[in-house]
DNA sequence: CTCTATAATTGACACATGTCAATAATTCAT
DNA sequence: ATGAATTATTGACATGTGTCAATTATAGAG
């Protein structure tokens, strides 16, 4: 059975606090893809993400997913617009089957009368400002080149349980992009790639990616 | 002379907490286009802008300038990297002349035990939030026709004291481009402008251009 | 008011990435 | 193992926006 005190965020509340509002939490559960909410919606209550992972994505008027966060169990999945009772910046949607616990927003702020718990409020919201610093980072600052050199570099394993056209758009780019560049960077002998595993051949020509945004073409004398 | 009061994130704090954070508070003063801190700089002090206004931006490996915001006094400028005391994730220049005040990061820290400053940091955290909310949405969703329609819609005026040069640079596209939609708009009789003013003669367009980011071309039957 | 510096416009062109379509490779169920 | 469905690759092409350079317009100083 599930309980609230097992997402770090309540974890610093007391046994009485803790049972009320476990006492108000809805349960949900949803089927992989099934759409949790959409951007632009409001919702009276803070969501809970119990079981399962989900990932959070922009629209854009031509009808495009802009991917910005997947997110895993147990977490607070919209805070932000929990607190300021603002509308969803972004869509949710199930990667998973999973569960969704929905907690009413009074008995939510009622916690943050709590010195520790708006400390781990702000543990948490410090947590997303780095995440979307990142993404932010990435998105305007960096090439697709950049993007995949920065991806290889951090998270060479993802390859292995991921498929390419599911890692493209999690990158935000095309399947063909990547593609493109996965095979640039084979022919530039930087990475191979056997059995989707990835080996890195030249970490600093990856680096030299990161920095300089373009694959540094090997003169050949 | 400057209180630190003056800034809203203390204002609720007591008048001893407030005279022990004024004693420590160091103040330097900057010239315009003067550098405040560097991406991936540390720091071990908060910084507190007190006169003037600066601006946040990212630098891409070619050099490029990602505007981020602008940030007028009395505020606090760079929150985040003093709670999780982590490296900058911008650089910060005056747009004006200005001072800054710097606060011992270990003063800052034993504020956090207060209830209130805590639901203060809240507060501020997540204006910052939306902040950069709303930045990822114009940089990953919004072409530059949008950008420009957006800026329109909801700060007409500021055609009227910044040149467009400047205001390429705060849209993130060059004045090139610019200069070449604000020409398409008019041609399309969206909008004109005399004497700086803007003025807009298509509510509807502007909004349309938003949303579907494209100048919808008047067929001209 | 004129001159100079700064800002804005315009054109030609480059380039990264997306789109669309065809084909090849892989995976999975039977 | 075999075939159907999914996924990946490749090519040709389109498109938005940047770059560079030339020109024109504007504004501020003397």
């Amino acid at each position: 059975m599930f309980e609230i005190k097992d997402i770090p965020l309540f974890s610093g509340l007391g046994e009485i606090q803790l049972a009320e509002l476990q006492a108000h939490l809805i349960v949900r559960h949803y089927t992989k893809d099934s759409i949790v909410f959409f951007e632009d919606d409001k919702s009276a209550y803070l969501h809970l993400l119990i079981q399962g992972n989900v990932r959070l994505y922009k629209t854009s008027p031509t009808g495009k997913e802009v991917h910005l966060h997947g997110i895993d169990a147990p977490a607070v999945i919209a805070l932000f617009p929990a607190l300021e009772n603002v509308a969803f910046p972004a869509s949710c949607a199930f990667l998973t089957d999973g569960a969704v616990g929905l907690l009413p927003l009074e008995k939510f702020h009622k916690c943050l009368k709590t010195l520790d718990f708006s400390l781990a409020i702000i543990k948490t919201m410090s947590q997303r400002m780095k995440l979307l610093e990142n993404l932010l980072h990435k998105e305007t600052v960096f090439s697709s080149e950049a993007k995949i050199a920065d991806l290889i570099t951090n998270n060479a394993k993802i390859f292995q349980h991921m498929k390419n056209n599911a890692i493209a758009s999690i990158l935000n780019i095309t399947p063909e992009t990547l593609s493109r560049i996965l095979t640039k960077l084979k022919k530039e002998e930087i990475i191979t790639i056997n059995e989707h595993v990835v080996t890195v051949l030249n970490k600093n020509a990856l680096q030299g990616i990161i920095d300089t945004n373009t694959i540094k073409k090997s003169l050949s004398v």
